[in-house]
DNA sequence: CCGCACCCATACGTTTACGTATTTTTGAAT
DNA sequence: ATTCAAAAATACGTAAACGTATGGGTGCGG
């Protein structure tokens, strides 16, 4: 027979339906059928709707955070270290993740609790990356421009349809890699 | 008295909301209260929800294209041109806009109709654009990548809280505006 | 001033979702 | 096997939102 759940999986599953559909989109009867229960063991482990999604922002900013650090640690190789990095997000590899990334900048929009997340993510994001353009011998605010547009780049690149493209969009993403990445 | 409403003023306000809190907070009633009149009057003009949302996508989908064709028209500066496209944007000078503009991309991800519109509004602005790269002597590819790396930085941009930035916001942006454009 | 087109108000039925209260089941440790 | 806490089912009350039906008001051309 089916375990019980854990409070992890119901995160979990929230995540996912937030992946397809937006903040909106995650109700607890729908978590529920999901994960073939009902609503009545959603509220054993939340006092409501508004606790889950707490506990989701707070996951989500916890774990960006921690795996930034991971993806940029090897400072030695910067450019490679950016390139890899860039991959990591133009590659169409995780769509789950960047669904998830462009869904939680729309809750972000319209919450503030997600917007403070998102931020704290972002400024460590962005020290991260600038530090690496640092090691390519760019000044300090250069650096940090070029961090910038490099997040800027990476989320709008994942606003833009591929069908949009009228030339393979792998080439387009290859000139734009060297274009930010020029070693 | 208040005047009676059309349509084009329920479009309107859709819009206001669609920018305040994404697709899914467009509320017939809630439009209603706002326009201080019932849904009566709603369900006189559209059909139902779904026929204001069509509404809404299809003028969107002319006026962004009608648009960039005017921005884009001034091929003979094209650097300037490109500069004060750049500068419409990331300017902060029309929140709603962007906020719109957002908004149509979260509406894209979970519609159909939404993302055949984002589409060909993204292929005639890439079109234009990749024009005026073109004009700074650039191969065709090379333009329409930086076309390509112009729109997802205007994007992205807009999806980067300014609050989450070490360095003036301002002297960011211009750094990238001089890095994306350097003529 | 009459009538018609246009627009709005009101009342209703239905669905969906939240949350609560209560009981029932499950399974792991004793 | 028994017990007990963890997890789930069930049943309920309430609110928000959609959409329908129908009647009411208003202003303008004739």
């Amino acid at each position: 027979m089916n375990v019980k759940l854990s409070r992890e999986q119901w995160i979990n599953e929230a995540f996912t339906v937030l992946a397809e559909g937006g903040v909106d989109s995650i109700k607890i009867e729908g978590l529920a059928k999901r994960l073939r229960v009902t609503k009545g063991g959603f509220y054993w482990h939340f006092r409501n709707r508004d606790e889950l999604l707490q506990n989701m922002l707070e996951q989500w900013r916890l774990r960006r955070i921690e795996i930034i650090h991971e993806q940029t640690r090897d400072e030695e190789h910067a450019a490679d270290t950016l390139k890899y990095l860039i991959r990591l997000y133009t590659d169409n590899t995780n769509p789950r993740g960047n669904a998830i990334e462009l869904a939680v900048r729309g809750w972000a929009r319209i919450n503030a609790q997600a917007a403070s997340a998102v931020q704290s993510v972002d400024e460590e994001r962005l020290k991260c990356v600038s530090g690496l353009f640092e090691k390519l011998k760019l000044p300090a605010e250069e650096a940090y421009s070029r961090a910038y547009l490099f997040y800027a780049f990476v989320f709008g690149q994942s606003l833009l349809n591929d069908q949009s493209c009228s030339l393979d969009p792998k080439k387009i993403k290859q000139h734009c890699t060297r274009f930010l990445i020029e070693d």
